[in-house]
DNA sequence: CGCGCTCCCGCCCTCTGCTGGCGTCGG
DNA sequence: ACCGACGCCAGCAGAGGGCGGGAGCGCG
């Protein structure tokens, strides 16, 4: 990234110009990046920049933002913008010198976090002098120093992206040090280090190698390079003004290989060498069945072995096997060792995978980011997006096997054959009431319905009764039921209704308020009335004959017995259209447990009774069977 | 170079729970 | 005939488990 964009700014600076609150979508780049690789994030314009204080500034030209220096992972969300920078004339004492400035805005605190330093990558003017300067302007209110470590001075070849080790050199800044002189003798490189009351220190190389015409400043305020030889900036001042003896015996340190792309850090050169063609698109193993082409042999053989489903990891607690180490160990994780390494800081959750853990956090974070393109549901992760999507595509994957009907999702489809074409379907009984559901969500919806407590008084309609949940109300009020809850005032008279005890006390008090309208007849009833009317004023009025099917007699009224359901139906003027025949019916003659006699009807026959008769009559009269 | 390990993304599954339309029943 | 209640049922979303597989790195 950077190496090739800087070298193409000759004779520019680069300075760090400004830190700001990292954009959320460059944090999320930077989290699906891994977050521990820097980005070239191109700065926007309101990034510009308060210019660094001091004599350096007045000559100096800002030209335009060109880096912005991604912090790790685990950093906070901030960015240290670099911008190239033109001397001018004025800077005749400074030329070529490469300047960096950090600086921060006005209550933002920097914070360039471990593990990962920032990586400043400046290009060198042409040289024109051995001497070669890299300042470093700090205000001291903005940045502590101690907060700032030179780490490491890289002179590159030029385009040859694997750092050589002779040419690195590590540079700790002490804090009192007013000056710190480092030396490599074998490279001829020679870095100065200068700190001013003004914060300002200055990384001098003078080397006498001129292929090197790049340099890698690292920035951190981390002890990244802590290691048992090379002091850091935190020592105390005994230390530090021992700090250039140790650095000189970093000549035969443990070094360490850093990738000038990323935040890769390697003691091995091997490693590095590895780890640098994953940022080239080089994959010279080919797969002879897909074509797909593989970084190394061990993926190209991991994946062929997709192919041809060998599965050399074979678990021992159970028949399973796997293409590699690693699911193996996941599967016992899962299956037997239940090993949950990744827990959550919120709940008792734990899991597996880290990512498991991610996706359950965002459960306590309420954050959505799969958005659907054609409505405003958003989902916590990929499957209940993809899911969602069948609403608006209509798919329904899941078909029942036996009534073939589609379905959405596959537990819908499940229970439906669960239910529908199951044996031995569990049902769901309700602990406070006789009531058995099919689903134990119905369970729940009836639990919510009929037993939950109400704070509301649940008043019966019929008496004074109050109850506070419903199932208690309903029942009670079945208890009024069978009442003959009006009793006549005259007489031993009781009935269910009100209209009926209406009518009788009219027997009492002689009332007859419906008077016909042509012969001014009155009834106490209007449907005596209605009756009158159509039988005597009518015209157009047909009485029903209904024929006997034996005798062939007809007459105004009939009884169909239907059966064993215990339903009659009644025809003719003044009945009602369906006669229930229960407990009260004539011994012998409807009731199908009272037993039929010869005269009983058979079911689906039509009989016939006496016209004009009542109930009573129609019940006891004279039945002709059928044939 | 290969092995072992970790990390990460993706996919699919199950279980769970809520919702609303529908049919039936009873008042 | 009407209406409210309620179980049945499919639709749908939340949460989590389990596996497939690519990629990268430490280390022998």
């Amino acid at each position: 990234m950077a190496a090739t964009e800087i070298s193409a700014l000759s004779e520019q600076f680069t300075k760090i110009k400004e830190l700001e609150l990292m954009p959320e979508k460059g944090l999320k780049e930077e989290e699906k990046d891994g977050g521990c690789r820097e980005k070239d994030h191109r700065s926007p314009s309101e990034l510009e920049a308060e210019r660094t204080s001091g004599a350096f500034q007045d000559s100096v030209l800002q030209e335009e933002v060109e880096l912005v220096l991604a912090p790790s992972e685990e950093s906070e969300k901030h960015i240290l913008t670099l911008q190239t920078v033109h001397f001018t004339s004025e800077a005749v004492e400074l030329q070529d010198m490469s300047l960096l400035s950090i600086q921060q805005q006005e209550g933002v605190q920097v914070v360039v976090q471990q593990p990962g330093p920032g990586l400043l990558w400046l290009e060198e003017a042409p040289r024109q002098s051995l001497q070669q300067y890299v300042a470093i302007s700090i205000q001291q209110e903005l940045y502590s120093l101690q907060e700032i470590e030179v780490l490491q001075f890289h002179a590159l070849e030029e385009n040859v992206m694997v750092a050589s080790e002779d040419s690195k050199l590590a540079v700790s800044l002490a804090e009192t040090a007013g000056l710190i002189k480092l030396e490599e003798g074998q490279e001829k490189n020679q870095l100065l280090a200068e700190r001013t009351k003004e914060q300002l220190f200055f990384v001098e190389t003078m080397s006498g190698d001129e292929r090197s015409d790049e340099i890698v400043l690292t920035v951190s305020n981390s002890n990244v390079e802590e290691q048992e030889d090379q002091p850091t900036a935190g020592q105390a001042d005994a230390e530090k003004a021992k700090s250039t003896k140790n650095q000189r015996k970093t000549k035969g340190a443990k070094r360490t290989f850093h990738c000038d792309v990323c935040m890769f850090i390697s003691s091995r050169m091997s490693s590095f060498n590895r780890h640098m063609k994953t940022h080239t698109n080089e994959k010279p193993h080919l797969c002879h069945l897909c074509l797909k082409t593989f970084r190394t042999v061990t993926l190209l053989r991991n994946h062929v072995n997709t192919h041809t489903g060998t599965r050399p990891y074979k678990c021992n607690d159970c028949n399973m096997a796997f293409v590699t180490s690693g699911e193996l160990v996941r599967h016992r994780r899962y299956k037997h060792t239940h090993e949950k390494p990744f827990k959550c800081s919120m709940c008792k959750y734990a899991s597996v995978e880290a990512s498991k853990l991610k996706r359950h956090v965002r459960s306590h974070t309420g954050e959505r980011p799969f958005q659907c393109c054609q409505c405003s549901y958003a989902s916590r992760d990929t499957y209940k997006l993809k899911r969602h999507m069948r609403t608006h595509s209509g798919e329904k994957p899941y078909e029942c096997h036996i009534c073939h009907t589609r379905f959405t999702q596959s537990g819908t489809m499940k229970i439906h054959i669960l239910q529908k074409h199951g044996e031995n379907v569990p049902k769901y009984q309700c602990p406070h009431c006789a009531t058995i559901i099919a689903r134990k969500s119905d369970l729940r919806v009836h639990m919510r319905n009929l037993h939950a407590y109400s704070a509301a008084e649940l008043k019966c309609r019929y008496c004074s009764a109050v109850f506070h949940e419903r199932y208690a109300l309903i029942q009670h009020q079945k208890t009024h039921k069978n009442e003959k809850r009006f009793k006549c005032k005259h007489c031993s008279y009781a009935c269910k209704q009100e209209r009926h005890m209406t009518a009788h006390i009219r027997t009492h008090t002689g009332e007859k308020p419906f008077t016909c309208l042509f012969c001014n007849k009155c009834f106490r009833q209007k449907q005596l009335l209605n009756a009158h009317f159509r039988k005597y004023h009518d015209a157009n009025f047909i009485p029903t004959v209904y024929k006997c099917s034996k005798c062939g007699k007809g007459f105004s009224r009939w009884i169909l017995w239907v059966g064993n359901s215990e339903v009659a139906e009644l025809g003719g003027p003044g009945s009602g259209s369906l006669l229930r025949l229960q407990s009260g019916c004539p011994p012998g003659l409807h009731h199908p447990k009272a037993g039929l006699g010869p005269e009983d009807p058979l079911p689906g026959e039509l009989r016939h009774t006496t016209a004009g008769t009542g109930l009573s009559s129609l019940l006891q009269g004279t039945l002709c069977r059928a044939a």
